[in-house]
DNA sequence: TCTGGGGTCCTAGGACCC
DNA sequence: TCTGGGGTCCTAGGACCC
């Protein structure tokens, strides 16, 4: 048995939590630049648009009174953490599977509890640390359980924000009124396929042929065909699987359109991936940058390009990776764009020693390079982010993200004892 | 004027091997 | 006139998730 808890409006809800005047009131939290809604309070869903622009619906915030935040990665992470540690004390074995979800392994404690009676053990107790409010579904596989949850949230007055699917006519209930598309593994290109076909519910799909699923369509929705039916096809994965790739990219503030504003922001991008790649312990070896103009705009070409390099030895020295990057970056620079967002990929992994050294390679490691970059990496964690950083990164960057609506640092800085007790 | 960021898995096709 | 069979590895692209 499964149990998916999930917070409510996550993001939404962290900033209502510091600001207790907001509370019952229409808040939304936007994307990075205030570019997109991202998460909208319960009260805010009846005239708000979920990923639409901020731009276009500010006229509806300031009618109805929507409060807007900008995004506050930092306050979320902390807040995240203080529910994951509450369910990994409630459980015996959780899998974070996002910011704000987590699935539990029930399989034990159905022997000694009944398993609703533990979901609002719960949410009470999320509730009374963290001021959050989480949607429990429980059920036999993830995805049943992630529409059990569904319906938690959905029906969230009747159930008391927890459903039990484990019995069968419950869950051919559920399944009978929830459209295909609200089925976790089902997106918009293949619900609309599957509509065409003439299957419209979760029922429906449940009920198809695994060979006709998997030649319409592959072996992941056959999968979800089959947990739909009770057939658990994904286990639990307790611990996080090693990162295949590292991304980091952002879209600017303000357009950029020379080259040295965009070497600037390339390297600093490269100097955070690879500052992840040694928080993974890897070193790697494949490294690409990409640039690109805004998609939207309609008057002007699109330009996106990307360039790679696989090195011969794998590396973690952000002067490496920054070199590579900025290689990239004038292999596809083309002057005359306005650039409006550009990043940096690290990919093809290995883990220390492992690594085999190249005969041939003309760069050969730099020496005590380990040693160098973990004083980098502990200045920075010790003193702040950006207390020792590279030249090319420029002093004064003009291409920084837009947060004009920040909450102040609740948790990580000077509020923290709002929460402790 | 203004439209996020970071991931995973699967498949098909090409290059190459014997 | 007629040109095999079985495999691996890599990459790009498409789908999905939050």
């Amino acid at each position: 048995m499964f149990a998916l808890c999930d917070v409510n409006s996550f993001y939404a809800s962290c900033e209502t939590v510091f600001r207790p005047d907001l509370k019952g009131k229409p808040v939304v939290v936007l994307s990075n630049n205030d570019g997109c809604v991202i998460s909208r309070s319960a009260e805010a869903k009846a005239f708000v648009v979920m990923g639409e622009p901020y731009f276009r619906q500010k006229e509806a915030f300031r009618r109805h009174g929507v409060t807007a935040f900008s995004s506050n990665y930092e306050l979320y992470a902390d807040m995240s953490d203080r529910v994951m540690t509450t369910l990994e004390e409630m459980s015996p074995c959780v899998e974070i599977y996002s910011i704000d979800e987590a699935f539990c392994d029930l399989s034990g404690v159905r022997n000694c509890k009944d398993l609703t009676e533990f979901g609002k053990e719960i949410r009470s107790t999320v509730l009374k640390r963290t001021h959050l409010t989480v949607g429990v579904g429980i059920a036999q596989t993830k995805t049943l359980a992630k529409l059990a949850n569904h319906a938690a949230k959905k029906w969230q007055r009747q159930t008391g924000g927890v459903v039990d699917l484990s019995n069968v006519d419950r869950q051919r209930r559920l399944l009978a009124v929830v459209p295909v598309e609200d089925v976790w593994g089902v997106g918009r290109r293949i619900s609309r396929k599957l509509n065409a076909m003439g299957i419209k519910t979760a029922l429906d799909l449940s009920e198809q042929s695994t060979w006709v699923i998997r030649k319409h369509f592959n072996v992941v929705l056959e999968r979800t065909v089959r947990e739909l039916r009770g057939e658990p096809c994904f286990e639990l994965d307790e611990f996080a699987p090693e990162k295949q790739e590292i991304v980091c990219s952002r879209s600017f503030g303000d357009r950029v359109t020379e080259y040295e504003q965009m070497r600037q922001a390339i390297c600093y991008y490269a100097a955070r991936a690879a500052e992840k790649l040694r928080g993974e312990h890897q070193h790697c070896r494949f490294i690409s940058a990409f640039v690109k103009t805004s998609p939207f705009s309609l008057n002007e070409p699109y330009y996106g390009n990307s360039a790679s390099v696989k090195l011969l030895t794998p590396t973690q020295d952000s002067r490496d990776i920054i070199n590579a990057a900025s290689k990239c970056l004038s292999r596809i620079w083309k002057e005359g764009h306005r650039y409006q967002k550009a990043g940096v990929m690290l990919g093809d992994f290995f883990s220390q020693g492992v690594a085999q050294l190249d005969l041939f390679d003309e760069n050969a490691p730099r020496k005590n390079s380990g040693l160098l970059m973990d004083i980098l990496d502990q200045l920075n964690a010790k003193s702040g982010k950006g207390t020792l950083y590279f030249a090319g990164q420029g002093i004064k960057p003009q291409w920084q993200m837009k947060r004009e609506m920040l909450s102040p640092r609740y948790t990580t800085r000077y509020c923290d004892l709002l929460l402790v007790r």
